[in-house]
DNA sequence: GTTCTAGAAC
DNA sequence: GTTCTAGAAC
């Protein structure tokens, strides 16, 4: 048994066929639509301001505990509300055997993909959240159930499943009220830092405070960004993905527009730039 | 992945 | 003087 992940729709269903999971879906997207109508403050979204105004710039010490998300109010549970532990399919029981494993940040995306509040879209192949540190207005995560590691390991077998997960991101983008006038790209980093494959689907606005540095810019404007389309067709052809040699180093290129090319000397430099294509 | 901070850049 | 980055630590 599933247990629905809205608080509004609290039957249980048991997931036998696929049929079953299209109906599950489509209760989904019509619940996802209705509750971001109703929160959503037209015509932009806005990031909440830092109430100290320093954009987390104060000193302090790092309580082990602590989870500023960037200056953001915790992930909203409207989108998806489960208060019961519910049995999730497929490999858990084999991710949960190495639990030391999960206490490194490298290992984060685990905790938070099996976590109810934190997922928006399941069924029984993968899993979306919303990125904990979004770098856009709009900024998810699609993970599979199973268990895989990077894109090193990826073969063709896989690419029904990758297939999926790009089907499901292009849902996730059909769902947003803000579709038409934000574009958005799915894809891969090519050298995550997270285990766990995971499939960002990110809006081009890159209007967020989590957005800090080079690094987290070139990651998504480069070719550090490796499209989803592209990964399956290199599974398709190759069996594999490859990730070319001297792949890092495109995160400490300059700071360039994605809209306009236009170099800019420094992060804010840039931010404020973006405005004159997103304004707000 | 993030936070923190020394020191570079301005 | 302040702003910003880069790299260590986590």
């Amino acid at each position: 048994m599933i247990k629905c992940p809205f608080a509004g729709l609290s039957a249980t269903r048991a997931i036998i066929n696929p049929s079953d999971c299209l109906i599950f879906r489509q209760l989904f997207w019509v619940e996802v639509q209705k509750r971001q109508l109703k929160t959503k403050s037209a015509p932009g979204i806005k990031f909440r301001e830092d109430p100290a105004g320093d954009h987390g710039r104060s000193r302090r010490p790092r309580e082990p505990s602590e989870d500023k998300k960037c200056d953001r109010e915790a992930p909203s549970p409207k989108v998806a509300k489960q208060t019961e532990k519910q049995s999730v399919p497929l490999q858990k029981e084999e991710a949960t055997k190495s639990s030391e494993s999960f206490g490194h940040w490298s290992q984060g995306l685990k905790t938070s993909m099996q976590d109810p509040k934190m997922q928006v879209y399941k069924d029984d192949k993968v899993v979306v959240i919303k990125d904990k540190y979004p770098k856009a207005r709009y900024h998810w995560l699609v993970l599979p159930w199973q268990t895989i590691s990077s894109l090193k390991v990826l073969r063709g077998e896989h690419t029904d499943l990758l297939k999926h997960m790009q089907q499901v991101a292009e849902q996730m983008v059909q769902q947003c009220p803000h579709k038409s006038s934000l574009r958005f790209r799915k894809g891969y980093h090519a050298i995550p830092s997270m285990s766990h494959v995971h499939l960002h689907v990110i809006s081009q606005d890159f209007d967020s405070p989590c957005l800090k540095n080079k690094k987290h810019w070139n990651s998504f404007t480069t070719d550090y960004f490796i499209e989803s389309h592209d990964v399956i067709q290199m599974l398709e052809t190759d069996g594999k993905v490859a990730v070319t040699e001297g792949t890092s180093e495109l995160l400490k290129l300059p700071l360039r527009c994605h809209m306009c090319r236009k170099e800019l000397p420094t992060i804010p430099a840039l931010k404020e730039h973006l405005k004159s294509h997103f304004p707000s």
